[in-house]
RNA sequence: GCCGCGGUAGCUCAGUGGUAGAGCGCGUCAUUGGUAAUGACGAGGCCGAGAGUUCAAUUCUCUCUCGUGGCACCA
């Protein structure tokens, strides 16, 4: 008599099934509710498919879309397979790769057949039909295991070539499995390799959860030098409610798009005579300026003090930096020559020294550095810049603010000793803390570390990941609530580092803020210090910024807020806005009572009604307005209307500029 | 840099092988109106740049350029 396994359950209980039964048995056992509901199994900790037997005693927990982020997963891992079967079945000739689960959805990457143009966003509406019909055939999955020869010669036969060259590199011992989409070798069963697991039949899906986003091109196993397939993206829900929020969600986001918002709200334009770099309008640059200063009071109040580096240095300089051979491809490279401008275009003798713009400050810094002579007594040296960079971008990178060729960072390198690292990352982590909360940002930390192409010895990478890993201890963020972990091989090519990223107000991450813990350039251009000793020693060198720079991060800040920033860094504070034009010059005079109290104030005398100028003001995400009419002339008052506020106040003057005043204050100046 | 899509008035966009249209915005005039659009009239365009096809190109083709969604990149 063969033994039964003891299949354990999360509510403790064991039941005993016969060898060769499933999770679907044990989950039709216990009653035929579950049995339907169920869509994948958690043996041993590891999801499964429910018609997998189990190979011994198992610990299982069944899978329902109540378990949402592994039934999501299933299901958009399966959205991709109905996709790939209906692109096939639909476009015959047409290669299958590969295609996971994404964030909100999943993609397929396919080759379309040599006879036809790559797929187009047209195509997917008739893909998108097609998927449906799959799904709503409710096509059993079946897993099967072949050996990586058959799965070989099956793949050559049908001319799937990427399929097959994944399969020769898959390891020769594996069990490599393929799943059907409908019964094996039926008429109108579909297969793909894939290592699972799988819901256990299509019909499992939502056919109103799934929408087919967009097509793009991407390369074959992500490398340039690859066939470009085209990837069809979708997103993909467990159900029609979670979909259509998700699109609401998209509708949101396009909203606060800080490329349409800085146009309606006259922050700043972007020009194909200067692509990559923005014009900043007054309003834009307001914003800016008040950042720059609650930055320069931080650093001031830090210990640092401020530099101002030039922008063009000679190409000796980055050669011995190690920038040049590593990163000229990235850097606006000029010639030290004026140009002969007889002819037609600027000519260059070609004899002249090569000078860049600088793409970072740090070689600059270190010159600062080495200026005379530094004791250890003088350490920790933190030298600030606001200072702006170029680099030559790919032009596929470009993005609105967040990606542009010129930026300027708020940047620092502090110069210490081996002993003061973590002391100055601790307190690092802290003014970063201080500086996000200000801004309402809930942020995580991680430490990237060594890169496999790096400069310097494991031994000092050791112990410069290290220091930053008790730092952050001693910040006491090293935990959960600060999103604490480690990305391998993810740190610069000179140094591990800290990398902040902000959650804005609608969920999305941003990586702004970094500190790196550097011993190789101090090294290639020959920083020292005086010690102790009296002998030279070398110091180590943190580069870090807060707010990584200000393009970037006035483009997050302005999709955080929606374009409703907060006093303190709105161009425009309030409008007075008087209701007849015989209170013109009382709106001026209010103008100039808070205008003299520091505040920025602008009067709108234009002939238009009060539900114009309203209005107006409103969408241009002006904060306040004060309307003034008749009653508020007599009686020295202002009706103040809030953005976003249904209620108004009326205002005595002092009043008004005592309450503006309190929220033009910026965060860190407040009592 | 690669693949897809796009570039028409300040903005959002429609349209056509015979050199153009709407709404908003802008200007003028009338209107002086209490909290999200008062009305009338008017001005405004090398239809991204270059080349080709054509009697004729904003429209078709090619190249370039910029933007855009991805990919790759992000020191």
């Amino acid at each position: 008599m063969t033994e039964l396994l003891k299949i354990s359950l999360p509510d403790g209980s064991v039941r005993e099934m016969e060898p060769g039964s499933t999770p679907g048995d044990v989950a039709a056992a216990i009653g035929p509710g579950l049995a339907k509901a169920a869509l994948a199994a958690r043996v041993n900790g590891e999801v499964r498919d429910l018609g997998r037997p189990f190979e011994g005693d198992s610990e299982l927990a069944l899978i329902t879309s109540k378990d949402e982020d592994d039934a999501l997963e299933l299901a958009r891992h399966d959205f991709a397979h109905v996709l790939a079967e209906a692109v096939q079945a639909l476009y015959p000739g047409t290669q299958i790769t590969f295609g996971p689960a994404t964030d909100d959805g999943f993609y397929y990457d396919v080759m379309a057949p040599a006879n036809r143009e790559p797929f187009s966003s047209e195509d997917l509406p008739a893909i998108e039909e097609k998927m449906r019909a799959i799904i709503k055939a409710d096509k059993p999955l079946v897993r099967e295991a072949w050996s990586r020869e058959q799965l070989i010669n099956k793949w050559e036969a049908e001319g799937e070539a990427f399929k097959a060259e994944w399969a020769k590199e898959l390891p020769e011992d594996e069990e490599l499995t393929v799943y059907w989409s409908g019964n094996p070798n039926e008429d109108g069963s579909w297969l793909d390799m894939c290592r699972g697991p799988h819901l256990p039949s299509t019909g499992k899906l939502d056919p109103q959860a799934f929408k087919l986003m967009r097509v793009a091109g991407a390369y074959w196993r992500g490398d340039q030098n690859n066939a470009q397939l085209t990837r069809i993206y979708g997103t993909g829900w467990l159900n029609k409610k979670q979909l259509n929020q998700h699109l609401m969600r998209l509708e949101e986001a396009a909203k606060r798009d800080h490329r349409k918002l800085g146009r309606e709200m006259d922050l700043f334009h972007l020009s194909d005579v200067a692509h990559g770099s923005v014009f900043w309008h007054p309003k834009g640059y307001r914003i800016w300026r008040e950042l720059e200063g609650y930055m320069r009071r931080k650093m001031d109040g830090g210990g640092y003090r401020e530099i101002k580096t030039p922008q063009v240095m000679d190409a000796r300089q980055w050669e011995q930096s190690g920038h040049w051979g590593k990163y000229r491809e990235n850097m606006f490279v000029i010639p030290d020559e004026v140009p002969n401008t007889e002819d037609d275009g600027p000519v260059i003798s070609g004899e002249a020294d090569w000078m860049a713009l600088k793409p970072m400050n740090c070689p600059a810094h270190v010159l600062v550095f080495k200026q005379g002579i530094t004791s250890y007594r003088d350490l920790p040296i933190r030298l600030g810049e606001m200072g702006c960079c170029h680099r030559n971008e790919p032009h596929g990178a470009l993005h609105g603010l967040m990606r542009v060729r010129q930026f300027t960072q708020d940047d620092a390198h502090i110069f210490c000793t081996e002993n003061q690292v973590v002391e100055e990352v601790r307190k690092f982590c802290e003014m970063a803390d201080a500086v996000y909360q200000d801004f309402g940002f809930k942020y995580e930390i991680k430490l990237a570390t060594r890169p496999e192409q790096r400069f310097g010895s494991d031994e000092d990478w050791d112990k410069a990941e290290q220091e930053l890993r008790d730092a952050v201890a001693e910040a006491g963020m090293a935990t959960e609530e600060f999103g604490w972990e480690e990305l391998p091989g993810e740190g610069a090519f000179y140094a591990p580092k800290l990398e902040w990223h902000l959650t804005d107000a609608i969920g999305r991450t941003w990586q702004v803020g970094t500190i790196q813990s550097d011993r190789v350039l101090p090294e290639r251009l020959d920083a020292t210090y005086i010690g102790e000793d009296g002998g030279k020693h070398r110091p180590v060198m943190l580069h870090r910024a807060i707010f990584g720079s200000y393009e970037r991060f006035i483009g997050i800040l302005i999709e955080h807020y929606a374009g409703r920033l907060p006093v303190w860094l709105s161009p425009v504070q309030a409008v007075v806005a008087p209701i007849v034009s015989d209170i013109d010059g009382y709106a001026e005079n209010v103008e100039a009572t808070l205008t003299a109290a520091g505040l920025r104030v602008k009067s709108d005398l234009r002939n238009e009604k009060i539900n114009y100028k309203v209005r107006e003001h409103s969408l241009a995400k002006v904060p306040h307005i004060l309307v003034v009419g008749k009653r508020e002339e007599e009686e020295g008052k202002v009706t103040m209307r809030t953005l976003g506020e249904k209620d108004q106040r009326v205002l005595t003057l002092d009043e008004a500029v005592a309450f503006l005043n309190a929220e033009a204050t910026p965060p860190d100046m407040r009592a």
